[in-house]
DNA sequence: ATAATTACTGTAATTATATACAGTATATTG
DNA sequence: CAATATACTGTATATAATTACAGTAATTAT
């Protein structure tokens, strides 16, 4: 996807403002009257435009017609069984997604991953839970964390980190810390947990 | 707000479809067509009617100017700490709303009830969790339900429930049964849970 | 250097769309 | 029992809107 010209993207936050506030997209009257045209054949241009760079589609014919592309940002993937190998938001992994809404939950959720197993359920994380996992934010001793430990994804609370020894709790007396030393064993801390969810009680 | 017809209702969810598959609100001509009207001008009365009934806007003279009038049920209320006394969806019981999403969680949640006390941490819900309740879901023995016990609103597994002998249990070994007799004390099932979110981990 | 892109004006035709007016028929409400 | 609401057909028209064609001018890529 090419980037936009700085009117073109002026262009493009009109419409965008447009439907939020009316909930239809402008006509090429429209665009042209808000930025000062005299010609609607300006607006058309500059829509052909966006449209070639992909953030839009017209739609032929259509009074209004102007559909807006870029709303894969607004699906957050949920994450069911993470296939060895690949990074965990590979295609294949994704379960499916969901629309990210304001307010619900935090904005920091970067996907959601679904548990499997039981090793979290002293702290109310249980199987088929789904877990928001954000990769940005700021993990301590005592967050719990998506981690992955020789191609296998986990979720444990993080107790100990330094150059050559982690340690990973589960959070269920029936089974014991993980003692890893990240120069021998491959270890990558792939997020925190900062939500979840129970889609059925 | 009137209670719309059932073909009303059908035009209302066409436009509502129409809206989410494309992104622009339908014609005349598109409604009339859909739903095999042989005059555009048979939509167009039913668009006066749904607009007189208060459930969208026409502007006047804009192509596809049909603008939903979004009810506030697209906000779900979080329900704080109940007073004694009133319904549970009482005004002043209602921490913040949040916006429904379709896809996110069942569509049946009426509210949601911020969890109090340990009572259920056996099944995985905490103090602090928000707790997804539907007014309307079949509830069964087993179901964790929304319970008000002389004025006290508690969330607890329904483990009976026949005239004159209702066994709600906690999940937490250091509680036990509560056992009612409803004839006796005032016992009323609010709704049942289906759903949790927890907004911090 | 030349072509393509960006950013417009100006005019005009065609089609898309809203919407008025005139009916028909049945159901519901005061 | 009349008035109003519901649920349409059918025709017509003004206007809303897309979109083609013909230009101008500056900037950017090849």
């Amino acid at each position: 996807m090419k980037n936009l010209t700085k009117r073109q993207e002026e262009i493009l936050n009109l419409i965008k403002a447009h439907i939020l506030d009316l909930g239809i997209p402008p006509t090429r009257a429209d665009i042209a009257r808000s930025l000062g045209f005299k010609s609607p054949n300006a607006a058309e241009q500059h829509l052909r435009a966006i449209e070639k760079k992909g953030f839009i589609k017209i739609l032929s014919g259509a009074s209004r017609g102007i559909v807006l592309n870029d709303n894969e940002n607004d699906q957050i993937p949920v994450i069911g069984l993470v296939a060895a190998g690949g990074p965990i938001l590979a295609e294949e992994n994704i379960e499916k997604t969901i629309p990210r809404s304001n307010n619900l939950l935090s904005a920091d959720v970067d996907y959601y991953l679904r548990v499997k197993g039981d090793s979290m359920v002293d702290i109310g994380i249980f199987e088929e839970d789904l877990i928001g996992v954000s990769k940005s934010a700021n993990m301590k001793v005592g967050s719990v964390v998506v981690a992955r430990i020789n191609n296998e994804v986990t979720v444990k609370t993080l107790i100990e980190m330094s150059q050559n020894k982690v340690v990973l709790r589960p959070e269920n007396q029936k089974y014991d810390d993980i003692i890893i030393n990240p120069q021998v064993e491959e270890l990558a801390i792939e997020g925190s947990c900062i939500a979840l969810l129970r889609e059925s009680i």
